[in-house]
DNA sequence: TGTACATCAGTGAACGCGCGTTCACTGATGTAC
DNA sequence: TGTACATCAGTGAACGCGCGTTCACTGATGTAC
């Protein structure tokens, strides 16, 4: 046998990492197989060992985020599974979902805001992933007001209050109007969750 | 004089009315300049006697939106410049844009939804129509809670749930799921206005 | 312990294709006389 | 009124470039003996 199983493993994890980030910056179809490549310090025909095509690629990155940055915040969230009161919980995803650290961290950010018509226009396998991480965050709200009445609706609001607040805060230019629709969608999140969360 | 002005105006006219239909179902990168051509009659080459480049185009077809079916939805809304309850005109606006004929008009859907991290990631020009777009949205939520105390609050809060809810439901897989999506959205929208339109 | 061998991740040149853009040309039209 | 001419929107072949993919090759590693 010659180079390890890990080699390999690890070689598939910088390429995943490297076409997550780009992707998250650029977009699906803006960047090469030959930048992704270089980002994860290998060569362009090397990818083939890896993936048969590069729409594989795709749906792999996208479903990568909740091993990473996603899963991270559903630890800093601090959701306890069967916790009565989660409010605060969905408070602190909401305002860390809403920040403008998270606007700016164009590498790290939510693919849901980095790649929306990306997504939309992709294959199954990609429009799965996404919808993975829709869910993610759907159940992440549900659970974190479970003692409401209406839960479900709830989480599916406040899951539209913040990709759609985030997107439009992305792609508008004016930085004001992009700070106002942050604040709006934040100030109207809190409020669904006062309404359903007596 | 050769051709009539009238007759080239014509012409720029179906080159941006196509390019319009092809990006809002394809996206900005995915559409090549001979099918927009083609599809408006023409051929390749005469491309560049309307535009100097083909960025130049995606500005000017986003734009157009606001001139066909953008303007349809104020007229169909029924918009009184100064009436004082705009609230019914509101809701029709939010039942139309959240609703299924949407979803599935891929040509004549809102840009916003179509485009979203397309513009995002485009020239200024383009992000500035994208902007204008919005605005207006905006513009016309606000004007239809006037009575409201917060209006400004409101529409932008209507803003970000209607284009969220859409995108989302737009890239979601599960149709059932996307149903879901889009009434909560138009829910917890007259939630929000029969709380700020008392 | 040492040596020949098999494996296969990685390399980089090459291929083919599509697309944005250029350019020499055409031909329909309005104008000048 | 009729004819020669100038204009310029539109044509379609061609160019150059980048990108996804292929492929023959390399060389580091573990294994067999």
């Amino acid at each position: 046998m010659p180079l390890s199983k890990e080699h390999k493993a690890e070689s598939r994890r910088r390429i995943v990492e490297s076409a997550r980030v780009l992707f998250n910056v650029r977009g699906l179809h803006e960047v090469s197989i030959d930048e992704i490549m270089a980002n994860a310090g290998l060569t362009r025909g090397g990818f083939y060992n890896h993936f048969a095509t590069k729409d594989e690629l795709y749906a792999e990155a996208v479903a990568s985020f909740l091993n990473g940055r996603g899963k991270l915040w559903r630890d800093e969230a601090g959701i306890q599974p069967d916790s009565a009161d989660n409010v605060e919980a969905a408070l602190a995803m909401l305002k860390s979902y809403l920040s403008d650290e998270h606007l700016e961290d164009l590498e790290g950010q939510c693919p849901m805001i980095a790649l929306p018509s990306d997504a939309a226009r992709a294959g199954p396998k990609v429009r799965t992933a996404y919808e993975q991480l829709l869910r993610a965050m759907i159940h992440l709200f549900e659970s974190s007001c479970r003692g409401a009445d209406d839960n479900r609706k709830t989480a599916l609001t406040l899951s539209s209050l913040c990709v759609g607040g985030m997107i439009l805060s992305r792609t508008v230019e004016d930085v004001e109007l992009a700070r106002e629709l942050r604040a709006a969608a934040l100030e109207a999140a809190q409020d669904v969750l006062a309404l359903n969360g007596e």
